[in-house]
DNA sequence: AATTTTTGTTTGCACATACAAATATCATTC
DNA sequence: GAATGATATTTGTATGTGCAAACAAAAATT
């Protein structure tokens, strides 16, 4: 029981299946250290990036709703309630129900710092950029938006 | 329903804080999205993806232990015992103390179904081909890998 | 007009993951 | 050789996320 299973294993590494092995590896790891960046930079508001991109979205199209938002950050409907009340409960959105939507509103103070929140998103870039270099940053971004909008399909 | 959601992402937008934001948002929409199909595919076994990988890690190096595989994995010291847990709990992997070190050897049970699970990798290398082109997967692979190494310094 | 189907949102539950603190062992220094 | 510091692992706690089910309201069908 030793023999076949080594020979198996060494094959297994160098052939194709470990590109996908690392493609999701890749991704994830990708994901966790952008995402520490991000929640490093928007947590002196008390928020984690979703929050602060949610809370752009909401200033922007304000009455926008759930299943909206969950389209624009590819997220399921229940994260995006979730995130919501988050955000509610820290007084920057309000939600008013019409029927069987719910509409999301900014609150005073949730337009007050959403300046604060586009520099942070800028910190945020200036910090990708000097890790990765300011091209790598586009391409990397247009290479990994693409793949993602291919294989997710948009929730 | 109508075109109120003017602001979806279709398009790498230009302005510099979008493309930070767009890069938080892709890299973590392509890590769901594949860690979908991952988890789609190991689902048979019961396993989700990184409990498969780690379980072809243990595989491959006998008596691995759990920092190695926090390096390996690029995952938390913590997050590796929680994963172990689960692998010893479906008796794929057991644990052995010596001194302050654990070293982690598969099951008879986790070595037989290895080549199963190389089989699954196959699938979704596959899958994200099929979607994305064989070329791409290569190509975006590297990217995200050396994107990743490059922020996350490796844990 | 009443019933069924579809659509939008929210809850119950589960899970992967991380951080911080606790624990246990090894290594160093005095 | 005892005390201090360094390293390895595990627990407590919290969070973002998703799935499936529940719920609510609108639309469609009869």
């Amino acid at each position: 029981m030793d023999n076949v299973t080594t020979s198996t294993i060494t094959e297994v590494k160098t052939s194709k299946s470990r590109y996908s092995a690392c493609l999701l590896f890749s991704a994830n790891a990708l994901s966790r250290a952008i995402t520490a960046i991000g929640d490093e930079e928007f947590g002196r508001f008390g928020l984690c990036y979703s929050h602060a991109y949610m809370l752009c979205e909401v200033v922007e199209q304000p009455g926008i709703t759930p299943s909206e938002l969950s389209g624009t950050l590819c997220l399921t409907p229940s994260t995006i309630t979730r995130l919501v009340e988050k955000l509610e409960q820290k007084r920057l959105v309000r939600r008013e129900s019409e029927g069987k939507k719910t509409l999301i509103y900014p609150t005073a103070e949730g337009e007050a710092i959403q300046p604060e929140i586009a520099q942070a998103w800028d910190r945020v870039g200036a910090r990708y950029s000097q890790v990765l270099g300011e091209t790598s940053v586009c391409q990397l971004t247009k290479q990994v938006f693409s793949a993602a909008k291919a294989l997710g399909g948009g929730i």
